[in-house]
DNA sequence: GCGATCAGAT
DNA sequence: CACATCTGATCGC
């Protein structure tokens, strides 16, 4: 869970977490019983996503895709991996080991599968696969593919109370959202008007058959960005066109600070037909996972063979080692850093013309920038919930200093984006329902509550953000 | 000593 | 720069 999951990272009307492995507190009216959890699930293994689960005392199932797991039982925190790189640690310490204990093998050749354990159910995507809660109730999990980092996953939730979809955090740009349309295991829930848009057919009553999505839960971290970003695939060849202007013994050093820029990998693997060097630990997550072959066959572990290097960021190869802020090699080696950052679509064009006049005018630019983001913007999320026209949108997260002022505008922000019928088996008393008995709050939307914890604010201190 | 939580920096 | 990550401090069990 990020911090400001509404509903406690529970998905109403089903009592699943998602993203939030820690004990459901009751900070909340009700006493201390404990709600029931049928199921947990995982999106993908971003730390922020992953709280409570390093705790040795959780001990229930967690439905991830088969890369998430791969990628999750090989974690290991930066300071491990610098003890581990340096032979000061014999073997890799694993973040989540805990989570899959391997049956003993005695002396006598047999298994002891005492206290041995395997909490990750890995489903495959695209297989809808029936979970059953201890209660008896079944709800169908499908997995998708998220666009967000390997492994990354939505999950579309089918059972008697209707249907959900968890984007988990998501890159919804438009290639995206033609496979969705596309997809077989997500077309029943596809609004009319989003794949027939030119239709004249009015007047046709709506098919019991064609069901509406109860709710989409949907990744805000970018809610407030209201403008249009690049594609991946712009962004990460409008690289390649800049790097291609440089002379072939610049070397470059990719700061991938997080998962989920591999497009720029792949973007000059497939231009220069060079390999990209990583380091030890991201080989092995890189090795071992099977949803990007082509990501897998571009990586190399030898930093002498390639000019492109996505090693540990603060203990790079000597390839591309500097000293301080200085823009060479000991040796005399230009490297130049490459950088993801957040930049409009308008941006974009601005800095690629303003960079190529620097580069052919001979000026050297030590930084290169990449717009390659990983969560949508506004206009894209408008787009994905229009796909579907939910009954309801609920954000996977809020921005506590924004002190609900997020979760009042959703309504307006989404306006024209979710079902014209207003009754659902989970609006209203319904849901109130479902957040009394398990103990959690519905997303405050009391404007006059926002209101005057904004006036205490500005009374406080002179320089408010809004 | 572990784990939960927060502030702060990059 | 980045909204993910790491570190250090603090507190409770």
């Amino acid at each position: 869970m990020p911090t400001g999951t509404p509903y406690n990272a529970f998905i109403p009307p089903y009592p699943i977490r998602v993203d939030d492995f820690s004990t459901p507190s009751s900070s909340s009216t009700n006493e201390s019983q404990t709600p029931a959890v049928g199921l947990y699930l995982l999106t993908h293994t971003h730390t922020d996503h992953l709280n409570g689960l390093t705790a040795r005392s959780f001990g229930q199932t967690v439905v991830c895709s088969h890369d998430a797991k791969e990628m999750l039982l090989r974690h290991e925190v930066y300071a491990e991996r610098a003890l581990r790189d340096m032979d000061l640690r014999a073997e890799n310490v694993r973040s989540y080991a805990h989570l899959r204990i391997e049956p003993q093998r005695m002396e006598d050749g047999s298994m002891n599968y005492a206290g041995s354990r395997d909490l990750l159910r890995a489903t495959s995507l695209h297989t809808p696969t029936l979970f059953r809660f201890n209660d008896g109730q079944a709800v169908t999990i499908t997995l998708l593919d998220a666009n967000h980092c390997p492994g990354a996953v939505m999950f579309l939730v089918e059972g008697d109370k209707g249907a959900v979809l968890h984007t988990g955090d998501l890159r919804a740009e438009p290639w995206f959202l033609d496979s969705l349309r596309h997809n077989p295991y997500i077309q029943r829930y596809l609004d009319a008007s989003s794949t027939s848009p030119t239709s004249n057919c009015k007047n046709v009553p709506r098919s019991t058959i064609l069901p509406k999505l109860e709710a989409i839960y949907l990744d805000t971290a970018c809610l407030l960005n209201t403008y249009d970003v690049p594609n991946k695939a712009d962004a990460a060849d409008g690289l390649t066109d800049l790097v291609a202007i440089y002379p072939e013994t610049t070397r470059f050093f990719i700061n991938a600070w997080t998962l989920g820029y591999e497009e720029i990998y792949k973007a000059v693997a497939r231009t220069f037909g060079a390999q990209i060097h990583v380091d030890r630990y991201k080989h092995g997550l890189y090795s071992h996972t099977t949803g990007d072959p082509f990501l897998t066959s571009i990586i190399t572990k030898d930093g002498s063979s390639t000019r492109f290097h996505a090693c540990e960021r603060f203990d790079r190869c000597e390839h591309v080692r500097v000293n301080g802020r200085e823009s060479h090699t000991p040796s005399g080696h230009h490297v130049v850093y490459v950088n993801p950052v957040n930049m409009s679509t308008a941006g974009w064009d601005q800095y690629r013309k303003q960079t190529r006049a620097q580069l052919t005018r001979g000026e050297q630019v030590n930084v290169l920038l990449v717009p390659i983001a990983r969560h949508s913007p506004l206009p894209e999320l408008r787009a994905f919930v229009s796909l579907f026209k939910p009954r309801r949108v609920e954000p996977n997260t809020l921005d506590p200093a924004l002190k609900g002022l997020d979760a009042a505008c959703l309504k307006a922000m989404f306006a024209g984006c979710l079902a014209e019928e207003t009754s659902s088996p989970t609006s209203g008393r319904a849901l109130d329902a479902f957040c009394t008995s398990h103990a959690v709050d519905r997303p405050k939307v009391a404007l006059d509550e926002i209101e005057s914890s904004l006036i205490q604010e500005a009374d406080a201190s002179e320089d408010v953000a809004f």
